[in-house]
DNA sequence: CGGTTAGTGCTAGTTTTTTAGCATGGTGCT
DNA sequence: AGCACCATGCTAAAAAACTAGCACTAACCG
């Protein structure tokens, strides 16, 4: 799909479709507000607009409002995102980003220590 | 810096940091020769002279040629990205972002595992 | 020297993106 | 009913992005 080229959204359009992944689905007021200094309402409708009729976006009529939603699972998205940050960012390497993720999430308790270590684990086992 | 906002740049702006980001540097030839389908060489130029104006790359002359350099050191651009990442497809999880990052990198060596297992056992070390 | 190749500065035209307003419909309240 | 508020469909204009070509310079080679 479109979202497997990073780079056929335009800037508005980005911004956008990070606000439906990261709430999972908005009415066109939700993005909206979620949009720091954001145009009037009616042009982030038209923004969606643009966006449904390029096949990013459906929506469903919900109590005579639309609630938006990104066509790409939010799981097959981040898979892509994960990718393309690896390759921008850290030469493919999974080493060199988590290092970074732990740096940058600070103050993470034993227990979320231990899940990570865990999930190291898993992979281990899984011979991946 | 600029970079600290994530929708500041245009798609075409966007996909040439990308290539400066994962080349360190590039001349103009080579941020051309790195993007799928592009544009002339010369609208390529264009692109990054906007860039540069827009204060986002620098550049030095090397052998009658530009090398163009992001503003932005890597490092910091990479941990901005990690953290926009996290809040977008992850809901500022760690956790699910390293489970994806283990899922898409395939064939992780029992090396590599080991020292991503080192990696949080320093974390936890570090109190962090 | 002249021709070719590779580079830059600059510009303007074209295309795309972005924007906001108008018209309309539905709902709830007085 | 009328009004206010909330929503949508649609449109066109403004702004931004994108593009490629021209003029020029420098270096290399025959």
């Amino acid at each position: 799909m479109v979202l497997k080229n990073q780079h056929k959204l335009s800037r508005r359009e980005r911004q956008i479709m990070d606000v439906l992944y990261r709430r999972g689905k908005a009415t066109a007021a939700e993005v909206h507000a979620a949009i720091p200094d954001p145009p009037s309402y009616s042009a982030v409708r038209a923004m969606l607009r643009v966006l449904e009729e390029k096949g990013h976006i459906r929506h469903e009529a919900q109590d005579l409002r639309y609630i938006f939603i990104p066509v790409v699972p939010r799981e097959k998205a981040r898979r892509s995102a994960v990718r393309h940050l690896l390759e921008t960012f850290f030469e493919g390497s999974p080493e060199q980003a988590v290092a970074t993720l732990l740096d940058v999430s600070r103050d993470l308790s034993p227990e979320e220590l231990d899940r990570l270590a865990a999930l190291i684990e898993k992979a281990r086992k899984e011979g991946r």
